[in-house]
DNA sequence: GTGAAAGCGCTAACAT
DNA sequence: ATGTTAGCGCTTTCAC
C-alpha cells in the first residue's frame, strides 16, 4: 500500500509552494494558467487524490447532505431519492441516507448521528408517529438548514417542500361525485401528518362544496397498509348501505381494498368507485385500473436538493422561503368510471 | 452561532490534558473510571460533539461505505439499500448512495468519486454496458475492499454476492415443462450480466434434462422494461406457433407482457403460462396472479454489508471468500398453472 | 493513569 | 502571481 501523495508532494515536484498548488487545484483565478496546467499534470501523474479530510477540517464544511426518510423502499421514496442523488451528485454533494422506519426513536437517533457526522444540510420527511421536531433543533441553532419533504412540520425557520394535498385531495372527491358517488368513505393515515390531515380537509371541503353531507364515521384512519386494507375492505363490506365510492390516501391500500372487494364480489367501479394515491406502478396493473393522484417523488427530490443547495450557497434565504409546492394531478382511470361502457363494466367486475 | 466545543474545552473544564479526553471518549482502558465519567460528563453537559473530519485525518479511516447501484427507484434495489442502510446504522458507518443510470461513465465518475470521498470499502451492483472492471482497480490496489452484488463480475480480490441466478431459472423452467408447456420462449436482457447469462443458462438446461430441444431462437434478449415487454408481447403474438410458456427475466417486463397479451384476447395460463423474476409487488397485483422467483432484496442488502464489514474489520479475509449465496425460491400462482379449474380460468381470461 | 508534543493534509490570512 | 505561516481537532507515541 503505497503512500498517499499530498499536495507537498506536487509543490517539490513542480517547484512551488503547498500554497499554490492548493489554489491551482481548486482553480483559484489568480493562478497563473500555466502554473494551473503544470500543477493538474503533475497531479494525475503522480496519482494525487484531494484530502477532503483536510479541507473538511480546515473549512468546516463537508459537501455532504443528510437525508432522513421513513422507509426507502416504496416506489414514492425510492423515486425522491433517486431525484435527490441526481442533483447531488451533479452538484458535488455526497448524500447521507437514513431511515426512521416510521418510528420516532430512531428519527431521533439518525438526527444525532447526522450532527455528528456535521452534515452541511439536512433533508427530512417525518416518521409516522413523530410528534415534535426538538430533535432538529440542534441543527437550526447552528445554523445548519433543515428543509422538510412531503411529510412536512411547520417551523418558521425551515423549508417545506410539498404538494397541494388538499387540493389533490378534493379533486379526487370532487370526480367521485361528478360519477354520482353520494356516499363516499375515505381512508387515510395518522392525522398528525400534514399530508393525511390535508387529504382529509380536502375530502371534507369537496364534500361541502358540492353540498353532500361530511360524516365523520364516513372517515376511516389506519396504516394504510396491504393489510390494514384487507381490514378496511372487511369494514367496508360490513357498512349498511355500503358506500359507493372510497377515496384512498395511498395506492398500496387502495389496490389491496379493491382485490378483498373484487373477491367479496363486489364491482368496481360499477358498486363502488375507488381512488387512490401517489401513481405507484401497481395502479396500472390492478385490474380496473387505479384512478390515483400522481405525486411527482423524482421532481420533490430534486427540488429538495436544489433548493437546500441554494440556502448552502446563500443564495436563497431560508427565511424567505416558507413552502415550495409542487403540482400534482388527478389520473383518471377506469376504477373511477361509473359511465363505464358495458363491456369495461364486465371487465372490471371479473 | 457559538463555537463548538473541542476536546482542549474539555480538558480545560476538567483540568486533564487533551490528550486524557480523547482516551476517556474513545474509552480507552487505561483511563481511571472516575476519570471517564467526568470527561463525559462533562463532554455533554458542554454540548461537544465529536468531529469526525480531525478524527478521520488522524486515523485515515472514513466509517463510509460507497454504493453503486444502476438505478434506486426499483422494488428491488431499494429493498437492497433498507437492508444495507440498517446493517450500516446498527454498525456506525454511513452510506454514501449513487447511482449509475445504466450507464459505463456515470459508473466510472461515481467510482472517482467514491474514491476521493475515501471510503472504507464499496458495495456495487454493475451498469447495464459495463464491459471491464478498471475502474474498480485503485480501490482494488490501495486495499479498499469491493464487493459485487447482484449484478456481479469475476475478479480474484473482489467477494461476490448473488443468487443461484441458473438454479432459480432452471426451477421456474422445469416447472412450466411439469404444467405440460413443450415450447417455452426465454426473455432476458444484457447477457453480459451474471444475472442473465446464469438465468439463460438454467433455462437450457433444464429444456435439456427434460429432453426438450433448445433453440436460440426461442430466447429474446431485450431491455426488460414496460415498454419492451409490449414489444416483446408483440412478436410473441406473430408467433407460429404461439409459444405456450415465457419465463421472462424480470417481473416489470412478465406483468407488461402478460397485460398485453391479455388484451390480445389470449388467455394466461391456459394458453401461454408466464413466470417472472423478483417477486415485486406488483406480481400479485396483475391478474392472474404471476408465478416469479422471490429475490431476497434486503436480506442481500444486510448479507453485503455485514460482510464487507466483517472484511474491514479484518474478521473475514476478502480473499478466501469467493462467492456469497442467498437462496431464492419459485413462487408458483395462477400464472403458471395449466391445471388450473374452469373457473380460475375463466377468471384469467377475462 | 496521565501528560507533552508532533503531525495527519489542507486552506486562508498576510506578506511579498 | 506566489510564498510563509499558522492552525483546523484529533490521536498516539513516548515519557513520567
Amino acid at each position: 500500500m503505497d503512500k498517499e501523495i499530498t499536495i507537498y508532494d506536487i509543490a517539490k515536484g513542480v517547484g512551488l509552494s503547498p500554497a499554490t498548488v492548493s489554489r491551482a487545484l481548486n482553480d483559484h483565478p489568480a493562478v497563473n494558467k500555466n502554473t494551473k496546467k503544470k500543477v493538474f499534470e503533475a497531479a494525475t501523474q503522480m496519482g494525487y487524490r484531494f484530502n477532503m479530510f483536510a479541507s473538511n477540517l480546515r473549512t468546516q464544511r463537508t459537501n455532504t447532505i443528510g437525508v432522513i426518510v421513513p422507509r426507502l423502499n416504496s416506489p414514492f421514496m425510492s423515486s425522491v431519492i433517486a431525484g435527490m442523488e441526481k442533483i447531488a451528485n451533479e452538484a458535488g454533494y455526497n448524500l447521507i441516507i437514513s431511515q426512521s422506519l416510521e418510528t420516532v426513536q430512531k428519527e431521533i437517533s439518525n438526527a444525532k448521528a447526522m450532527f455528528n457526522s456535521r452534515v452541511d444540510g439536512l433533508l427530512v420527511s417525518l416518521a409516522y408517529d413523530t410528534d415534535n421536531i426538538d430533535h432538529f433543533t440542534p441543527f437550526i441553532d447552528k445554523g445548519i438548514p433543515v428543509l422538510f419533504f412531503d411529510r412536512t412540520a411547520e417551523h418558521k425557520k425551515c423549508i417545506g417542500i410539498v404538494i397541494d394535498n388538499m387540493q389533490a385531495a378534493h379533486k379526487a372527491t370532487t370526480h367521485l361525485i361528478e360519477q354520482g358517488c353520494t356516499n363516499i368513505v375515505h381512508i387515510t393515515g395518522n392525522l398528525k401528518r400534514n399530508v393525511y390531515a390535508d387529504r382529509l380537509k380536502g375530502f371534507k371541503y369537496a364534500l361541502i362544496d358540492s353540498n353532500l353531507p361530511y360524516k365523520e364515521s364516513s372517515v376511516m384512519t389506519c396504516s394504510l397498509t396491504e393489510e390494514a386494507g384487507i381490514e378496511a375492505a372487511k369494514k367496508i363490506l360490513k357498512m349498511d348501505p355500503m358506500p359507493d365510492g372510497i377515496f384512498v390516501a395511498n395506492d398500496t391500500c387502495a389496490v389491496s381494498i379493491t382485490k378483498t372487494l373484487k373477491q367479496a364480489g363486489v364491482s368496481i367501479p360499477h358498486d363502488i368507485a375507488v381512488i387512490g394515491f401517489n401513481n405507484d406502478p401497481i395502479s396500472r396493473v390492478i385490474e380496473p385500473n387505479l384512478t390515483t393522484i400522481h405525486y411527482p417523488g423524482y421532481e420533490m427530490g430534486e427540488v429538495a436538493v436544489r433548493n437546500l443547495i441554494n440556502c448552502l450557497d446563500e443564495v436563497s434565504d431560508i427565511v424567505s422561503t416558507n413552502t415550495i409546492t409542487l403540482r400534482a394531478e388527478l389520473i383518471i382511470r377506469e376504477s373511477s368510471l361509473k359511465g363505464a361502457s358495458k363491456a369495461e363494466r364486465l371487465l372490471s367486475a371479473s
